[in-house]
DNA sequence: TAGTGGTCTAGACCACCGG
DNA sequence: CGGTGGTCTAGACCACTAT
């Protein structure tokens, strides 16, 4: 057994690691089997599956059976977000929360808002815009369709005092769901309930969510100017 | 043996998921200890642990030594977000790439470079500028500031011919980096490089890199108008 | 088909932390 | 201090796939 004794799968990871980044292995190259791996650290194979499994859901390596081990040819940045309720990602800033039910009807849901869906047929949802104050002012303008189909309960939510969001994320957690950023220029409305000049550049952030291949719920949420979005550090 | 012979840690994910997703253990609640479930599922402990850390990862549930495992009371979404280099994203939306240097130089960082890399002392570095294309067409445009100190070869680099985005990437690992979003509007030269209007909305991509601690590269990458960042399905 | 990573087990011990 | 999750081991078997 070789001198260096540390055997923690953590150890392991970061030497493979340490390994990649000066240059031993370079994109494209092989590593050595777990096995060879294991017998050269020391350790026993899990504890080399383990690290490699923590590299490989990094994006680092690659594993195929049989195929071994390599460093991605195409290396990529993964990064993971994490995207709180509107609520306590107000208050973990020191602000005070605030919230505010602009709009609220029963609707045949636009082409636009059934292809976020995969669907082709239109049907009525709920159909709801709200806004999400910091400190009295706009934070995150909302603009949400709900599939009652798939929530009924939703509707006899009072949403004038809780939002959807809230009451959805406490009450219908999703199984899936797809995220998509993008810019918009705020026009005249958008402008006026955010408190933007018109025109200004706004991130927005698109979520659709579904329980089992059952649709539940899609916002468009319009950030306020300024507004930036972080990995998870 | 209970009949359901169903043993994979998958399978124990699912169920224990399934359990969550329909009302069983709502947020906030307290879930068996891992020792039961296995009896409970007639698997082994090291099968709960394996299906636990996967709900862990994905921020459905927290475990905590002699606390117990209990679905997150503050539920978030957490996606993962995938950044190939930009030549490989291109050519994935099946366009033609090209690249274009626009600007070198050797030059002392603004403090708002430095401040991204967290040092208050200036310092000299490499700024580049550089057009990617997707059929002719610009698709990024990015500032680049590569910390010379750390990466002293990227002098002898001929950057009219290979992006520092993709020298860097197959020669200078990172590990760790720090990314951030946000919308701009388009100014009359972000405008004439990305052939955008004026004022348009742009999405930008900031990404900051560091080897143990010696900062890499910082880049600013505003995308073209419409461009749209997706989560990894 | 043979070689590689992936899973599962049973058991031991460790590390953290709540009571 | 005791209870819980986290790790490590040795070994067996499985599943995918390159050759």
């Amino acid at each position: 057994m070789p001198a260096d004794l540390r055997h923690s799968w953590t150890d392991i990871r970061d030497r493979i690691h340490g390994a990649i980044l000066n240059g031993t292995y370079r994109p494209g190259d092989k590593l050595p089997r777990d096995e060879d791996i294991a017998q050269q650290m020391g350790c026993a194979r899990s504890t080399v599956q383990r690290a490699m499994r923590d590299l490989s859901d990094a994006g680092i390596v690659e594993r195929k059976r049989k195929g071994g081990t390599q460093v991605r040819a195409d290396p990529l940045t993964r990064a993971t977000l994490d995207i709180p309720i509107t609520r306590r990602e107000v208050e973990q800033r020191g602000s005070v929360y605030g919230y505010q039910l602009l709009h609220r009807e029963i609707a045949v849901a636009p082409l636009s808002v059934g292809a976020r869906f995969a669907r082709r047929d239109p049907s009525r949802m709920l159909h709801v815009e709200a806004l999400h104050l910091a400190d009295q002012r706009p934070y995150i303008l909302e603009d949400r369709w709900v599939c009652t189909d798939t929530v009924p309960e939703i509707l006899s939510v009072d949403l004038s005092r809780q939002s959807a969001n809230e009451w959805l994320v406490h009450n219908k957690p999703y199984s899936r769901c797809d995220l998509r950023f993008y810019a918009i220029e705020a026009d005249a409305r958008i402008a006026r309930q955010l408190d933007a000049a018109p025109g200004a550049a706004l991130l927005v952030m698109e979520r659709t969510t579904w329980i089992e291949d059952a649709p539940i719920t899609t916002v468009r949420a319009v950030t306020r100017p300024g507004y930036q979005l972080f990995t998870r550090s």
